[in-house]
DNA sequence: ACAAATCTTGACCGGATGGTCAGGGGGAAG
DNA sequence: CTTCCCCCTGACCATCCGGTCAAGATTTGT
């Protein structure tokens, strides 16, 4: 029962390998079918460990869970952290969305277990959003609003909407991909023209 | 086991009563839970029934979830249907825009049940996606590229990704609720303030 | 009012699932 | 090589869950 928080020791080389195994294993398994979808079976059948052995390394399913939204949280906010105040307004914004596209397409099961628990009223990221999350938003927002009071950006777009729009748009592309697959045919590429179609859409949003 | 599909007898007064109570109640369960996550006991919970009486009127869970999804279909793809090819281009898409926020809006647990189908790779829905909806959108594309090719639109935006960023747009704000409410802060409502929004993003997506 | 059909339920079942445990293996430090 | 501790596992358990069934309650048709 080594799980969780605070580690002390400062884990093996093995311990390590495991560790990522099962956490590689458990993102499969959640993004697909949801927590109570996911067995433990089933995450150990994909880690290539026995059921016992996980919760030798966590200690409960929830535990496990809980280690990959923590970790996850981090990675998901850094498109947005690297907006940066001094940079040209539109560039800079037609570059996060770059970002963040590039991030749903190489990351969409990270994108559908985040999707999938703020589905369910995010019970365990409840303090998270409303604590970190909003700050960091709160702030690009704020440069954004400065960007449009020196009339560098259009002011007619709040910006809070505006960078949750970016998540929208760029998130239907890994968590609908099903879908768009579907719509598009099977001759296209919903990624392929994702990058080209957001650069159009957001250069006229953006447009002066 | 009177259940499913084509009904030969015209349903009594108590049997129509009876299975909306548990398709609503399913409807709660399955879009805050999920498939794997809802459960009878608490389906029959919500409906007042008991669980032996909910498989009296359908076969089994999936057999719920099967007329949930089927029932659903058919709206979802209601506002996009009433795009009018000989409307006003810049009118017609902006009051789609409209009428797909209202319905997210007031229907967000359909919204969600739709989209935890998509998740898991829209095993009930794959033929209809690639079927009915395709062509539907199919259909209305041509209507905007017709549009844009008598110059009466924009015609750098790709119709099929065009129609995709009102569904993703529009979605966010019932699937994501709970993110959209923690990020704008509690004295905030997404909703009110989504319908300018995006009427002002896409005023400006349009323009010509 | 009576019988037939419909509706409802408590009790039960088998399998799946999260989790436990006592003990056996294997690597690292000496 | 040995020892010790970390690592691993088969067997097992309790609970939950979807689904069944036989019998009782209600409604409906006449």
């Amino acid at each position: 029962m080594r799980d969780a928080g605070e580690e002390s020791a400062p884990l093996s080389r093995i311990q390590r390998m495991n560790r990522e195994r099962i956490l590689d294993a458990a993102l499969d398994a959640f993004s697909e079918r949801g927590f109570s979808g996911a067995t433990l079976d089933r995450i150990a059948e994909i880690a290539g460990l026995s059921k016992p052995n996980l919760l030798y390394y966590f200690a409960s399913k929830e535990a496990i869970h809980a280690a990959l939204l923590t970790e996850l949280l981090e990675t998901w906010l850094a498109p947005l952290a690297q907006l940066d105040p001094e940079g040209h307004p539109r560039a800079e914004l037609l570059a996060y969305v770059s970002r963040k596209l590039r991030m749903s397409r190489d990351m969409p099961r990270e994108s559908r277990l985040f999707a999938s628990e703020i589905f369910q009223g995010a019970p365990r990221l409840g303090d998270t959003l409303a604590g970190p999350l909003k700050r960091m938003v709160d702030d690009k927002a704020a440069v954004i609003a400065r960007w449009q009071a020196e009339g560098r950006l259009t002011p007619d777009l709040d910006p809070h909407h505006l960078v949750m729009s970016v998540w929208a748009l760029t998130q239907h592309y890994a968590d609908f991909e099903v879908q768009a697959r579907a719509v598009l045919g099977p001759e296209r590429d919903p990624w392929a023209e994702a990058e080209g179609f957001l650069a159009a859409f957001y250069g006229r949003v953006l447009a002066r």
